[in-house]
DNA sequence: GTCTATATATCGATAGAC
DNA sequence: GTCTATCGATATATAGAC
Protein backbone atom coordinates (compact mmCIF):
# COMPACT_ATOMS: atom_id res chain seq x y z
CA UNK A 1 0.00 0.00 0.00
CA UNK A 2 2.89 2.25 -1.06
CA UNK A 3 1.55 5.86 -0.82
CA UNK A 4 3.15 9.80 -1.87
CA UNK A 5 0.95 11.10 0.85
CA UNK A 6 -0.03 10.85 3.97
CA UNK A 7 0.66 9.70 7.66
CA UNK A 8 3.57 8.53 9.26
CA UNK A 9 4.50 10.11 12.25
CA UNK A 10 5.67 6.79 13.59
CA UNK A 11 8.62 6.67 11.33
CA UNK A 12 9.21 10.19 9.64
CA UNK A 13 10.71 11.67 13.28
CA UNK A 14 13.50 8.97 13.31
CA UNK A 15 14.26 9.48 10.24
CA UNK A 16 14.45 13.31 10.08
CA UNK A 17 16.92 12.65 13.08
CA UNK A 18 18.60 9.98 11.43
CA UNK A 19 19.24 12.09 8.08
CA UNK A 20 20.28 15.27 9.73
CA UNK A 21 22.75 13.19 11.64
CA UNK A 22 24.21 11.77 8.81
CA UNK A 23 24.22 15.43 6.93
CA UNK A 24 25.44 17.52 9.85
CA UNK A 25 28.03 15.49 10.41
CA UNK A 26 29.90 14.83 6.47
CA UNK A 27 29.01 18.52 5.69
CA UNK A 28 28.58 20.81 8.72
CA UNK A 29 25.48 22.53 10.37
CA UNK A 30 25.66 25.32 8.78
CA UNK A 31 25.84 24.30 5.24
CA UNK A 32 22.84 21.52 5.42
CA UNK A 33 19.43 23.19 4.36
CA UNK A 34 16.17 21.72 5.35
CA UNK A 35 15.25 20.98 2.68
CA UNK A 36 18.36 18.77 1.83
CA UNK A 37 17.40 16.74 4.96
CA UNK A 38 14.04 16.75 3.70
CA UNK A 39 15.17 15.37 0.36
CA UNK A 40 17.36 12.82 2.20
CA UNK A 41 13.86 11.80 4.04
CA UNK A 42 11.63 11.87 1.10
CA UNK A 43 9.14 14.59 1.81
CA UNK A 44 8.83 18.21 1.37
CA UNK A 45 10.52 20.46 3.54
CA UNK A 46 7.45 21.66 5.36
CA UNK A 47 6.99 18.76 6.98
CA UNK A 48 9.76 18.78 8.87
CA UNK A 49 8.42 21.35 11.15
CA UNK A 50 5.80 18.78 12.54
CA UNK A 51 8.61 16.87 14.46
CA UNK A 52 11.05 20.21 15.13
CA UNK A 53 10.23 24.12 16.08
CA UNK A 54 13.32 24.98 14.08
CA UNK A 55 16.74 23.83 12.25
CA UNK A 56 18.37 24.87 15.84
CA UNK A 57 16.58 22.58 17.93
CA UNK A 58 17.17 19.39 15.61
CA UNK A 59 20.76 19.67 16.40
CA UNK A 60 20.60 20.30 20.17
CA UNK A 61 18.66 17.28 20.36
CA UNK A 62 20.65 15.16 18.51
CA UNK A 63 23.66 16.44 21.04
CA UNK A 64 21.64 16.21 24.00
CA UNK A 65 20.71 12.61 22.72
CA UNK A 66 24.23 11.44 22.55
CA UNK A 67 25.52 13.29 25.42
CA UNK A 68 22.75 11.28 28.04
CA UNK A 69 23.37 7.89 25.84
CA UNK A 70 27.32 8.84 26.83
CA UNK A 71 26.67 9.36 30.60
CA UNK A 72 23.74 6.55 30.72
CA UNK A 73 26.56 4.26 29.02
CA UNK A 74 29.34 4.87 31.42
CA UNK A 75 26.65 4.73 34.70
CA UNK A 76 25.86 1.31 33.73
CA UNK A 77 29.23 0.11 33.95
CA UNK A 78 30.78 -2.00 36.78
CA UNK A 79 32.30 -0.24 39.10
CA UNK A 80 35.65 -1.09 41.09
CA UNK A 81 37.36 0.09 43.60
CA UNK A 82 40.86 -0.27 42.06
CA UNK A 83 41.87 2.67 40.20
CA UNK A 84 43.88 0.77 37.76
CA UNK A 85 41.45 -1.39 37.01
CA UNK A 86 38.73 1.35 36.51
CA UNK A 87 40.79 3.43 34.84
CA UNK A 88 41.31 0.25 31.67
CA UNK A 89 37.69 0.11 32.30
CA UNK A 90 37.24 3.56 31.28
CA UNK A 91 39.49 3.59 28.06
CA UNK A 92 38.15 0.79 26.75
CA UNK A 93 34.47 1.91 27.18
CA UNK A 94 35.27 5.63 25.78
CA UNK A 95 37.20 3.88 22.90
CA UNK A 96 33.87 1.49 22.23
CA UNK A 97 31.43 3.85 22.77
CA UNK A 98 32.70 6.37 20.91
CA UNK A 99 33.93 4.34 17.46
CA UNK A 100 30.12 2.72 17.51
CA UNK A 101 29.12 6.59 16.88
CA UNK A 102 31.04 7.61 14.50
CA UNK A 103 28.51 10.72 13.46
CA UNK A 104 27.11 11.66 17.05
CA UNK A 105 30.90 12.07 18.48
CA UNK A 106 31.70 14.51 15.11
CA UNK A 107 28.93 16.80 15.26
CA UNK A 108 29.00 17.17 19.30
CA UNK A 109 32.68 18.37 18.73
CA UNK A 110 32.48 20.25 15.79
CA UNK A 111 28.66 22.06 15.81
CA UNK A 112 29.17 23.80 19.78
CA UNK A 113 29.66 26.76 18.32
CA UNK A 114 26.48 26.48 16.19
CA UNK A 115 24.03 26.27 19.63
CA UNK A 116 23.10 29.31 21.25
CA UNK A 117 24.24 30.00 24.29
CA UNK A 118 21.56 28.23 26.17
CA UNK A 119 21.78 24.98 24.60
CA UNK A 120 25.77 25.33 24.91
CA UNK A 121 25.49 25.39 28.29
CA UNK A 122 23.32 22.13 28.95
CA UNK A 123 25.83 20.06 26.23
CA UNK A 124 28.79 21.32 27.93
CA UNK A 125 27.45 20.57 31.80
CA UNK A 126 26.91 17.23 30.41
CA UNK A 127 30.27 16.68 28.98
CA UNK A 128 31.39 17.95 31.94
CA UNK A 129 29.73 15.70 33.96
CA UNK A 130 31.81 12.54 31.82
CA UNK A 131 35.02 14.22 32.15
CA UNK A 132 34.51 14.04 35.91
CA UNK A 133 33.86 10.50 36.27
CA UNK A 134 37.16 10.16 34.88
CA UNK A 135 38.82 12.72 37.47
CA UNK A 136 37.46 10.86 39.81
CA UNK A 137 39.05 7.98 38.77
CA UNK A 138 42.74 9.46 38.44
CA UNK A 139 42.34 11.68 42.24
CA UNK A 140 41.22 8.65 43.81
CA UNK A 141 44.53 6.72 42.01
CA UNK A 142 46.71 9.88 42.87
CA UNK A 143 45.51 9.27 46.50
CA UNK A 144 46.54 5.72 46.71
CA UNK A 145 49.57 6.54 44.92
CA UNK A 146 49.21 4.14 42.39
CA UNK A 147 49.53 7.12 39.80
CA UNK A 148 51.30 10.06 39.44
CA UNK A 149 50.32 13.17 37.51
CA UNK A 150 50.89 16.77 38.36
CA UNK A 151 47.51 17.59 37.53
CA UNK A 152 44.37 15.31 37.92
CA UNK A 153 42.69 17.98 35.24
CA UNK A 154 44.66 17.81 32.82
CA UNK A 155 45.50 14.42 32.64
CA UNK A 156 41.73 13.72 32.44
CA UNK A 157 41.51 16.13 29.46
CA UNK A 158 45.05 14.68 28.29
CA UNK A 159 43.68 11.07 28.23
CA UNK A 160 40.43 11.92 26.84
CA UNK A 161 41.73 14.14 24.02
CA UNK A 162 44.53 11.19 23.50
CA UNK A 163 41.57 8.76 22.77
CA UNK A 164 39.52 11.12 20.77
CA UNK A 165 42.11 10.83 18.34
CA UNK A 166 41.37 7.17 17.59
CA UNK A 167 38.28 8.41 15.30
CA UNK A 168 40.58 10.39 13.16
CA UNK A 169 42.00 7.37 11.87
CA UNK A 170 40.25 3.62 12.92
CA UNK A 171 38.31 2.31 10.22
CA UNK A 172 36.94 -1.54 10.80
CA UNK A 173 38.51 -3.75 9.22
CA UNK A 174 42.04 -2.47 9.22
CA UNK A 175 45.07 -3.61 10.57
CA UNK A 176 44.54 -3.57 14.21
CA UNK A 177 41.22 -5.32 16.10
CA UNK A 178 39.80 -3.26 18.44
CA UNK A 179 41.18 -5.23 20.92
CA UNK A 180 44.58 -4.54 19.70
CA UNK A 181 43.60 -0.72 19.52
CA UNK A 182 41.89 -1.00 23.35
CA UNK A 183 45.70 -2.62 24.50
CA UNK A 184 47.37 0.10 22.23
CA UNK A 185 46.20 3.03 24.39
CA UNK A 186 45.70 1.27 27.47
CA UNK A 187 49.43 1.03 27.69
CA UNK A 188 50.27 4.44 26.98
CA UNK A 189 47.31 5.74 29.04
CA UNK A 190 48.67 3.28 32.06
CA UNK A 191 51.98 4.56 31.60
CA UNK A 192 51.56 8.42 31.17
CA UNK A 193 49.16 8.04 34.34
CA UNK A 194 51.55 5.82 36.60
CA UNK A 195 54.15 6.88 39.24
CA UNK B 1 43.78 62.36 3.55
CA UNK B 2 41.19 60.11 4.03
CA UNK B 3 39.75 58.49 1.44
CA UNK B 4 36.17 56.47 1.17
CA UNK B 5 37.23 55.14 -2.29
CA UNK B 6 40.19 54.49 -4.26
CA UNK B 7 43.54 52.09 -4.20
CA UNK B 8 44.39 50.18 -1.02
CA UNK B 9 45.88 47.07 -2.83
CA UNK B 10 48.91 46.61 0.15
CA UNK B 11 46.99 46.71 3.02
CA UNK B 12 42.83 45.68 1.89
CA UNK B 13 44.75 41.91 0.98
CA UNK B 14 46.33 41.46 4.17
CA UNK B 15 42.99 42.19 6.05
CA UNK B 16 40.68 40.16 3.96
CA UNK B 17 43.03 37.32 4.78
CA UNK B 18 42.81 38.25 8.66
CA UNK B 19 39.30 39.35 9.26
CA UNK B 20 38.37 35.93 7.14
CA UNK B 21 40.83 34.31 9.82
CA UNK B 22 38.73 35.17 12.58
CA UNK B 23 35.44 35.09 11.03
CA UNK B 24 36.01 31.52 9.56
CA UNK B 25 37.49 30.03 13.23
CA UNK B 26 34.28 32.04 15.42
CA UNK B 27 31.54 31.16 13.09
CA UNK B 28 32.64 28.68 10.71
CA UNK B 29 33.21 28.52 7.04
CA UNK B 30 29.75 27.89 6.07
CA UNK B 31 28.31 30.52 8.40
CA UNK B 32 29.99 33.75 7.23
CA UNK B 33 29.11 35.44 4.13
CA UNK B 34 31.41 37.45 1.86
CA UNK B 35 29.96 40.15 2.73
CA UNK B 36 30.42 39.99 6.80
CA UNK B 37 33.94 39.61 5.88
CA UNK B 38 34.11 42.15 3.48
CA UNK B 39 32.39 44.30 6.55
CA UNK B 40 35.09 43.62 8.72
CA UNK B 41 37.73 45.62 6.34
CA UNK B 42 35.25 48.12 5.63
CA UNK B 43 34.86 47.47 1.95
CA UNK B 44 31.89 46.18 -0.41
CA UNK B 45 31.59 42.65 -1.23
CA UNK B 46 32.21 43.21 -4.70
CA UNK B 47 35.38 44.61 -3.48
CA UNK B 48 37.10 41.03 -2.56
CA UNK B 49 37.14 39.28 -5.36
CA UNK B 50 39.86 41.45 -6.75
CA UNK B 51 41.72 39.70 -3.82
CA UNK B 52 40.46 36.23 -4.33
CA UNK B 53 38.65 34.41 -7.26
CA UNK B 54 36.50 32.72 -4.87
CA UNK B 55 35.32 32.13 -1.23
CA UNK B 56 36.93 28.75 -1.25
CA UNK B 57 40.20 30.03 -1.86
CA UNK B 58 40.24 32.57 0.81
CA UNK B 59 40.09 29.25 3.27
CA UNK B 60 42.46 27.16 1.16
CA UNK B 61 44.98 30.00 1.37
CA UNK B 62 44.62 30.34 4.60
CA UNK B 63 45.00 26.63 5.53
CA UNK B 64 47.96 25.89 2.94
CA UNK B 65 49.71 29.17 4.66
CA UNK B 66 49.28 27.84 8.20
CA UNK B 67 50.23 24.32 7.48
CA UNK B 68 53.19 25.83 5.18
CA UNK B 69 54.40 27.99 8.75
CA UNK B 70 54.22 24.67 10.44
CA UNK B 71 56.44 22.71 8.54
CA UNK B 72 58.30 25.69 7.83
CA UNK B 73 59.18 26.36 11.88
CA UNK B 74 59.49 23.01 12.68
CA UNK B 75 62.35 22.68 10.32
CA UNK B 76 64.23 25.57 12.06
CA UNK B 77 64.25 23.53 15.31
CA UNK B 78 67.60 22.87 16.81
CA UNK B 79 68.11 18.66 15.45
CA UNK B 80 69.55 16.61 17.94
CA UNK B 81 70.58 13.57 17.89
CA UNK B 82 68.88 12.22 21.27
CA UNK B 83 65.56 10.69 20.54
CA UNK B 84 64.55 11.79 24.10
CA UNK B 85 65.90 15.28 23.97
CA UNK B 86 64.36 15.51 20.21
CA UNK B 87 60.87 14.50 22.06
CA UNK B 88 61.11 17.01 24.29
CA UNK B 89 61.92 19.61 22.19
CA UNK B 90 58.70 18.72 19.80
CA UNK B 91 56.19 18.62 22.89
CA UNK B 92 57.73 22.50 23.49
CA UNK B 93 57.31 23.67 20.03
CA UNK B 94 54.40 22.00 18.99
CA UNK B 95 52.53 23.49 22.48
CA UNK B 96 54.23 26.64 22.02
CA UNK B 97 53.77 27.24 18.14
CA UNK B 98 49.91 26.24 18.32
CA UNK B 99 49.25 28.09 21.13
CA UNK B 100 50.32 31.47 19.48
CA UNK B 101 47.80 30.53 16.34
CA UNK B 102 44.70 29.54 17.86
CA UNK B 103 42.48 30.55 15.11
CA UNK B 104 44.60 29.18 12.39
CA UNK B 105 44.78 25.84 14.22
CA UNK B 106 40.82 25.88 14.79
CA UNK B 107 40.30 26.54 10.91
CA UNK B 108 43.00 23.54 10.06
CA UNK B 109 41.39 21.00 12.39
CA UNK B 110 37.38 22.01 11.34
CA UNK B 111 37.27 22.87 8.15
CA UNK B 112 38.72 20.48 6.20
CA UNK B 113 35.74 19.26 5.35
CA UNK B 114 34.60 21.89 3.65
CA UNK B 115 37.70 22.00 1.35
CA UNK B 116 37.22 20.82 -2.26
CA UNK B 117 38.81 17.20 -3.21
CA UNK B 118 41.92 19.15 -4.41
CA UNK B 119 42.89 21.10 -1.73
CA UNK B 120 42.41 18.58 0.85
CA UNK B 121 44.28 16.13 -0.51
CA UNK B 122 47.55 19.15 -0.77
CA UNK B 123 46.64 20.27 3.08
CA UNK B 124 46.48 16.40 4.16
CA UNK B 125 49.72 16.12 2.03
CA UNK B 126 51.37 18.70 4.83
CA UNK B 127 49.92 17.50 7.88
CA UNK B 128 51.18 14.08 7.37
CA UNK B 129 54.37 15.70 6.23
CA UNK B 130 54.74 17.44 10.12
CA UNK B 131 53.77 14.49 11.43
CA UNK B 132 56.50 11.93 10.00
CA UNK B 133 58.91 14.77 11.94
CA UNK B 134 57.59 12.98 14.82
CA UNK B 135 57.11 9.61 13.51
CA UNK B 136 61.04 9.46 12.79
CA UNK B 137 62.01 10.90 16.68
CA UNK B 138 59.99 7.35 17.85
CA UNK B 139 61.00 5.17 15.29
CA UNK B 140 64.98 6.48 16.24
CA UNK B 141 63.93 6.50 19.96
CA UNK B 142 62.72 2.88 19.45
CA UNK B 143 65.46 1.59 17.52
CA UNK B 144 67.67 2.46 20.57
CA UNK B 145 65.46 1.21 23.20
CA UNK B 146 64.50 4.17 25.14
CA UNK B 147 61.11 4.18 23.58
CA UNK B 148 58.95 1.55 23.91
CA UNK B 149 55.60 1.63 22.11
CA UNK B 150 53.50 -0.74 20.57
CA UNK B 151 53.32 1.09 17.36
CA UNK B 152 54.83 4.14 16.08
CA UNK B 153 51.83 6.16 13.93
CA UNK B 154 49.33 5.30 16.61
CA UNK B 155 51.49 6.34 19.27
CA UNK B 156 52.66 9.60 16.86
CA UNK B 157 48.99 10.27 16.39
CA UNK B 158 48.00 10.01 19.94
CA UNK B 159 50.70 12.89 21.18
CA UNK B 160 49.84 14.95 18.55
CA UNK B 161 45.96 14.33 19.67
CA UNK B 162 46.58 14.68 23.88
CA UNK B 163 49.09 18.10 22.54
CA UNK B 164 46.30 19.57 20.47
CA UNK B 165 43.94 19.29 23.77
CA UNK B 166 45.52 21.90 25.29
CA UNK B 167 44.39 24.37 22.74
CA UNK B 168 40.68 23.97 24.27
CA UNK B 169 41.64 24.88 27.79
CA UNK B 170 44.23 27.03 27.87
CA UNK B 171 43.89 30.89 28.23
CA UNK B 172 47.05 32.79 28.80
CA UNK B 173 47.13 34.17 32.25
CA UNK B 174 45.67 31.46 33.93
CA UNK B 175 46.47 29.46 36.67
CA UNK B 176 49.57 27.54 34.77
CA UNK B 177 52.45 28.98 33.23
CA UNK B 178 53.23 28.16 29.65
CA UNK B 179 56.54 26.67 31.50
CA UNK B 180 54.28 24.70 33.55
CA UNK B 181 52.06 23.20 31.10
CA UNK B 182 54.74 21.92 28.84
CA UNK B 183 56.19 20.62 32.19
CA UNK B 184 53.29 18.89 32.81
CA UNK B 185 52.43 16.87 29.40
CA UNK B 186 56.52 16.49 28.50
CA UNK B 187 56.07 14.55 32.04
CA UNK B 188 52.58 12.26 30.84
CA UNK B 189 54.25 12.22 27.07
CA UNK B 190 57.49 10.99 28.42
CA UNK B 191 56.04 8.82 30.55
CA UNK B 192 53.90 7.07 27.73
CA UNK B 193 56.72 6.60 24.99
CA UNK B 194 59.54 5.14 27.55
CA UNK B 195 60.31 1.58 27.54
C1' DG C 1 40.78 49.24 -6.83
C1' DT C 2 36.37 50.21 -5.15
C1' DC C 3 31.88 51.46 -5.87
C1' DT C 4 26.71 50.52 -6.95
C1' DA C 5 23.59 47.56 -8.96
C1' DT C 6 22.14 43.25 -10.18
C1' DA C 7 21.73 38.27 -11.97
C1' DT C 8 20.67 33.98 -10.18
C1' DA C 9 20.06 30.85 -6.60
C1' DT C 10 19.02 29.32 -2.10
C1' DC C 11 17.90 29.88 2.59
C1' DG C 12 14.49 29.16 7.06
C1' DA C 13 10.03 29.28 8.06
C1' DT C 14 4.90 29.79 7.39
C1' DA C 15 -0.05 29.43 5.34
C1' DG C 16 -3.66 26.98 3.69
C1' DA C 17 -5.51 22.98 0.84
C1' DC C 18 -6.30 18.16 1.22
C1' DG D 1 0.76 14.74 8.43
C1' DT D 2 2.16 16.14 4.00
C1' DC D 3 1.53 18.80 0.19
C1' DT D 4 2.20 23.22 -2.83
C1' DA D 5 3.19 27.86 -2.84
C1' DT D 6 5.31 31.67 -1.09
C1' DC D 7 7.29 35.47 1.99
C1' DG D 8 11.31 37.93 3.09
C1' DA D 9 15.99 37.58 3.66
C1' DT D 10 20.37 36.35 2.17
C1' DA D 11 23.94 33.98 -0.60
C1' DT D 12 28.04 34.01 -4.32
C1' DA D 13 29.57 36.15 -8.01
C1' DT D 14 29.67 39.51 -11.93
C1' DA D 15 29.15 44.03 -14.83
C1' DG D 16 30.03 48.52 -15.61
C1' DA D 17 30.78 53.38 -13.75
C1' DC D 18 34.34 56.15 -11.73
Amino acid sequence: MARTQGSHSDITGPRIRQAALRLFARHGYAAVSMRKIAGEVGVQAGALYNYTPDKQSLLFRLMRDHMQDLLSAYGEQKQTGDPQDALRRFVGFHIRFHLQRPDEVFIAYMELRNLTPENFAEIEDLRRKYEDGLEAILREGQRAGIFAVADTKIATLAVIAMLNGVMTWYRAGGRLSLDEVEAVYWDMVRKAMTA
